[in-house]
RNA sequence: UCCAGCGUAGCUCAAUGGUGGAGCAUCCGGCUGUUAACCGGAGGGUUGCAGGUUCGAGUCCUGCCGCUGGAGCCA
């Protein structure tokens, strides 16, 4: 009954001194003998309202003192201009109708171990934190597509059902399609190489899921990746968009989500540092710098967490680094015609030693070059005929690279773990809620 | 798969081999501006499971299960 124009809590400064009716759930409460505050939450904002023995009916003054952590309601009171409340107003509550009575919220205002809070996870997205890092996610996510649909790309959406493996050597999660075997995609990648000889530049955003059994803080088994790719690109152009792409992506990250980097407690001048131009180091000097700083790392040695962390520490912005041993990286990466054991692709590592965030470079375009590198990694050469067309019919040099999405929301918010950067993370062996 | 740590009230954690406690949550009461409010009171336990050592085990030993962190692996 009370249910009328319903005001978000968002908008709620643009009805002071006026009633109006909200609709949410009870984030928490207070009493003080004769003036109750219920906390309550909509999803777009915390607002207090504060509940006094004058203003309301007395079974709604008891209920307001009764009225269990998120409970649903709909409270009507008049918006009140207050420096006393955060966010700037509260509500002088007049009425209040339950929906529900919530019994026993497992989540209370207190402190609680990560095993429980996984275990609830579809309630923990209700908490101010969680809340921040999701809307972080979204509005990262937008900046994204409008940063490549802004420089002329198109989107062209990869297949997430794949009748092969995009490198070999992965474990990839196996479908049982029809009596065939096949796989859940975990790279757009090769798909979006013919793509981009269709539509010059294009990139692909959505889910890739990959079978290791990595247990630390930078992996799912379940993660979002946008991959562009660029017709006549070669590795120095994939660098400097890369570059690009992170300062713009940043900036509207940072314009945007004020209010949730201040929840997060972020320290946002880590941030405000993400400008051109980035560091940029071979994989040999990038040997060179590790062994200054103590670490053991031997040339051919791919870099692991400990590495990325050392190297990514040492600059204020994020680090881009090239020309990797060929031995390291996929078949399909070109090598450098002047050090044919080197491949021209780019890491880039977050700064804060959140490690790697994007990985790219220029594509093999030599058909013969291709099919040798098919054999030698013992792939099924009869999975990538429709692939190797793109190199018989026209190729063309191209490049292009996949950022993941998860990590860098991580590094955004300043997480220690990427579980908290999907709503509902894929873990080894996790996979509930 | 390997290494390490942990498993005690709904939650977070205490308890020298000798009668299992506290804070929060819940319930009862108090307080006219609280900010994870506060104050007083009450209820709440097969100490992960199975075995062993001991007069006596939450504590020591063995096995199993689960969790957490890390490694390997990994655009």
């Amino acid at each position: 009954m009370m249910k009328k124009k319903l005001v978000l809590i968002r908008d709620i400064g643009n009805y002071e001194g006026r009633e109006v009716t909200l609709a949410g759930w009870v984030y928490n409460r207070r009493s003080s003998g004769k003036v109750r505050f219920v906390l309550l939450r909509d999803g777009t904002g915390i607002i207090q309202c504060v509940f006094s023995e004058k203003d309301v009916a007395p079974d709604i003054f008891e209920l307001s003192d009764r009225i269990p952590q998120e409970s649903s309601v709909y409270v009507k009171g008049v918006v009140r201009k207050d420096l006393r409340a955060p966010g700037g107003y509260e509500l002088v509550a007049s009425n209040m109708e339950v929906i529900q009575i919530a019994e026993d919220y497992p989540i209370t205002p207190k402190e609680h171990g990560i095993e429980f809070l996984m275990k609830y996870r579809h309630l923990w997205l209700r908490s101010r934190r969680q809340h921040a890092i999701i809307l972080i996610r979204a509005r990262l996510i937008r900046a994204i597509r409008d940063y490549f649909d802004n420089q002329g790309f198109i989107l062209v959406d990869t297949p997430i059902l794949t009748p092969a493996a995009v490198e070999g050597t992965t474990t990839l999660f196996e479908v049982d399609y029809f009596g065939m075997k096949t796989y859940l995609t975990q790279s757009g990648q090769l798909y979006n190489e013919p793509n981009a000889a269709a539509f010059n530049k294009v990139y692909c955003f959505g889910p890739t899921f990959r079978a290791e059994k990595s247990k630390t803080r930078r992996h799912l088994t379940e993660f979002w990746m946008v991959e562009p790719e660029v017709a006549f690109a070669d590795l120095e152009d994939i660098m400097d968009l890369a570059e690009d792409f992170l300062c713009y992506i940043v900036a509207r990250v940072l314009s945007e989500c004020q209010e949730q980097f201040k929840v997060l407690e972020r320290d946002i001048t880590k941030l405000e540092a993400v400008k051109k131009p980035f560091p940029r180091l071979t994989y040999t000097e990038a040997v060179k710098k590790l062994n200054e700083h103590g670490n053991p790392t031997k040339w051919g040695d791919d870099f692991g967490g400990d590495e990325e962390t050392i190297l990514s520490s040492l600059y204020d912005r994020p680090l881009m680094i090239t020309h990797y041993p060929a031995q390291c990286k996929a078949f399909y990466m070109k090598r450098d015609p002047n050090d044919e054991n080197l491949a021209l692709g780019v890491d880039v590592l977050a700064p804060e030693g959140y490690g790697e965030i994007i990985g790219g470079g220029e594509r093999e375009d030599d058909l013969k070059t291709l099919e040798k590198r098919i054999m030698e990694h013992k792939l099924p050469r009869e999975a990538f005929e429709w692939y190797l067309d793109t190199r018989r019919y026209g190729t063309f040099p191209h490049s292009g690279f996949g950022l993941g999405v998860e990590r860098t929301v991580a590094w955004l918010c300043g997480l220690s773990h990427v579980r908290e950067t999907i709503p509902y993370p894929r873990m080894l062996e996790k996979i509930y809620p």
